[in-house]
DNA sequence: AACTATTTATAAGA
DNA sequence: TTCTTATAAATAGTT
């Protein structure tokens, strides 16, 4: 939406980080907004700058409303231990793969897919070769297939339940 | 952005609700992952439809320490008026901020794999709720087609040079 | 902060 | 619903 395109990595100049920080923190706002208001849905939006300066947005119903319905849903999954992740990844180039399972986990798919963001952004710039690009395309249609497939079974679940509920 | 100017209230057709409902919501997504990756932001975005789904963006730090940073502000400054757009308010200066580069990367697709995996496992025993596999389902996908874009990008490379060399 | 060339998002339509 | 297309909106680079 500019006169270029934008890889989605950092920006490394400081001040177009910047400005561009300013423009689509308030488009964000904007169109969480929309959203909200069009589409009748709760919806909260919480934005730290690098600085640590705080913006934020949240539909009629407030923020802490949103942040407490948001715990009650997410409390099945939140049985995944909880920590500083981030200073347990400490990485060494030939770290082998045993070792790395003692680490800890990603807490989310959203944690997972940043990780595989980042390793998707490295290989521009690192010229992965054809067979590993081969590779990693691989594995992603794995995981893919086994997600789709779990999914299908536990809608299947759903509905059994949901039969047997109407057929008491 | 369509056909017709929209209006800021809320669509009336059932229809055109829901499609709106779910077009908007993963432009939103889209943008606030753009926005915490290139502008260096920490990001938490929750999104309940009308139906009571939950969608939700967070930035490597994670939905829960984003929403605790949150509170922290809050309970300073308890008596501002939530919910309008573009609200600011001045970070306390002694709190940190945590970088992304402390995340360490997988170095190698292997290893990132390896955490996927472990993260399907996982999907198994804690009761993965449907939303959380679509959602995962969805990160793949995506990550896989631009896995794929990437191979043919560079596939299209080699054959100029390819190409180029022939013809000297 | 304004401007505008472009890209991106999306409302309608198929 | 999914895909296409016309158009509105966002925004990157510029002044």
């Amino acid at each position: 939406m500019g006169r270029g395109r934008v890889q989605l990595k950092r920006i490394e100049d400081k001040t177009s980080r910047q400005v561009s920080f300013s423009k689509r923190r308030s488009g964000l706002l904007k169109k969480a907004n929309e959203l909200a208001v069009l589409c009748d849905a709760e919806v909260g939006l919480i934005i730290f700058s690098a600085k640590g300066k705080l913006y934020e947005y949240s539909s009629p119903s407030s923020m802490e409303k949103i942040i407490q319905r948001h715990r009650e849903f997410s409390d099945a999954e939140r049985d995944v231990k909880k920590g500083d992740l981030g200073s347990q990844y400490q990485h060494h180039p030939n770290m082998p793969h045993r070792q790395l399972e003692e680490f800890a986990r990603p807490e989310s798919n959203a944690e997972l897919m940043e990780i595989a963001q980042r390793y998707l952004n490295e290989a521009n710039v690192n010229q992965l070769n054809l067979s590993g690009l081969e590779q990693l395309e691989k594995n992603l249609d794995e995981a893919l297939r086994q997600t789709m497939s779990k999914k299908a079974n536990l809608m299947m679940d759903m509905l059994t339940k949901l039969h047997e509920k109407v057929h008491l």
